[in-house]
RNA sequence: GGAGAGGUAGCGCAGUCCGGCCUAACGCGCCCGCUUGGAAAGCGGGUAUACCGCAAGGUAUCGUGGGUUCGAAUCCCACCCUCUCCGCCA
């Protein structure tokens, strides 16, 4: 969420931050004049309120029985005006709020002004794309063949865009898992386990909700939402909370399974795992200090890209244009990761600066040492790299000849023996 | 799921029966000053957040949301959370 003082100040800004979106920024007026409008009312209200609280208190202290009724009666009047003009407030206020967080963030200056996901920018490419001497296969070929992914069962237990992982499949998705927590935790990032399920409150805070309603699974029951990415219980962990500032930066790295619904049509993009109702992920995440967010971002990135390294995965750096930056950032990047079975890059995280955006929401504050008032936070996320595409990577890019796979190595130690999938 | 006890400003607590001197006491912690060679102790002062207002100042917040009232931390209703015991259970 925007500061509102800030939209008061330089409209301007947002409008253009909008247009560079490819968003309507006639929204902006809406809220300028619901603003004007609230403080109109307010100033009316607390001028009543506060006549109300004085005569109250001569009320109390008013011998005479009949000047005592006649206060009374009249502050019933002022009462009722009350009433009605705090339910007017409320509803401006209600309509501004909404307002207020349906608007994305603002892009940096820097960000190239696009389209859409077309004009994104490169910026760099590591590693070799490795030349195989044969056709490689793409993992839904190469996944049954060795009986690691088992799509039929998955469909059969849940549905379409769900799948079994088998023996050495299971066992290459934990172990990924487990040395990407082990190498963040040597990154400086602190381990957290965080619950699965959680709040409306909580994606509210995290800049979820409202907004992406569609894309989330829902327990009616007990109205308790499944996190699509370890963002969200990881924003809201602190909110409401005042945060010492000698303690900044703070980074933790979390390991939850992610569930969206992507209710978007079958096709080339959801061939095998590449985009499941439900998936694995390890993710960074970092609350800093303002002016340390620009630093922690180009850390975050880089601890990203080691990551790829390790693995020995070529990959590319992509510095996401205004068209298609996520709603909260205000900087994005993108790491895909070459796949050579299906013969594409595939996104294996995005790393982002979303500024105070989320912590205004979320009301996440420092207390500065200098005994200044508090502050919002910045906060920083990117994946760690999702699990799926990563597995994707690795299982195509590792194939031999026989059909074999390759474990890379960095993740023997935790398969338990196992170097070559067969 | 059942019974009981709780939720008050950074923390600990008082206040709630019986509405208005609550502008929320008191203690601890923290900050500033005095004192000191320096410190401790002592003494004095300060110490929540948000919003409105050029300012003076004002408004709101005692778990949350409603209600009663001229006026609610205090009375009424609903809900949430924590603790103890019971039940159930990996």
């Amino acid at each position: 969420m925007l500061d509102l003082n800030f939209i008061r100040e330089q409209p301007e800004v947002l409008r253009k931050a909008l247009t560079d979106r490819q968003m309507d920024s006639s929204v902006v007026d809406n809220v300028l004049s619901l603003d004007t409008e609230r403080r109109a009312l307010l100033v009316k209200v607390e001028t009543l309120k506060a006549q109300r609280n004085s005569v109250s208190k001569e009320i109390s202290q008013t011998k005479d029985a009949a000047l005592k009724q006649e206060k009374i009666l009249a502050m019933r009047t002022v009462g009722d005006e009350i009433a009605a003009l705090d339910e007017s407030t409320r509803s401006v206020e209600e309509k501004l709020q909404a307002l207020l967080a349906s608007i994305p963030n603002i892009p940096d200056p820097s960000t190239p002004v696009g389209i859409d996901e077309s004009e994104n920018v490169v910026l760099r490419t590591e590693g070799e794309i490795p030349v195989l001497d044969f056709t490689p296969l793409p993992h839904w070929e190469l996944g049954p063949k060795l009986g690691i992914i088992d799509f039929d069962r998955g469909v059969k237990l849940t549905g379409s865009r769900f799948y079994v992982l088998n023996g050495a499949g299971a066992r290459l998705q934990r172990a990924l898992i487990a040395w990407m927590l082990d190498l963040h935790s040597r990154q400086g990032y602190e381990e957290r386990y965080t619950p699965f399920m959680v709040k409306a409150e909580t994606l509210y805070s995290a800049g979820q909700l409202p907004k992406f309603v569609d894309n989330l699974y829902h327990d009616i029951e007990e109205d308790l939402w499944m996190v699509p990415t370890a963002e969200v219980p990881l924003t809201g962990m602190y909110r409401d909370e005042v945060l010492e500032e000698a303690s900044l930066p703070q980074r933790f790295t979390a390991y939850t399974p992610c569930f969206r619904r992507e209710k978007m049509s079958a096709g080339r993009d959801v061939r095998g795992i590449k985009r499941g109702h439900q998936f694995d992920k390890v993710e960074m995440y970092i609350y800093c200090k303002p002016e340390e967010s620009m630093r922690e971002l180009e850390k975050m990135l880089a601890d990203g890209e080691e990551t790829c390294k390790l693995l020995g995965l070529p990959y590319r750096v992509k510095r996401l244009c205004t068209g298609d930056l996520g709603f909260n950032s205000v900087i994005t990047y993108d790491l895909e990761v070459w796949a050579a079975g299906c013969g594409e890059w595939l996104e294996v995280s995005s790393v982002s600066n979303v500024g105070d955006f989320q912590a205004r929401r979320a009301n996440i504050k420092y207390k500065p040492e200098d005994g200044s008032r508090n502050r919002l936070v910045h906060t920083l996320n990117g994946s760690g790299l999702g699990m799926p595409r990563t597995m994707i990577a690795v299982l195509e890019n590792n194939q031999q000849a026989d059909g074999s796979i390759r474990v890379p190595e960095v993740l023997r130690p935790w398969m338990g023996g196992i170097e070559i999938i067969r």
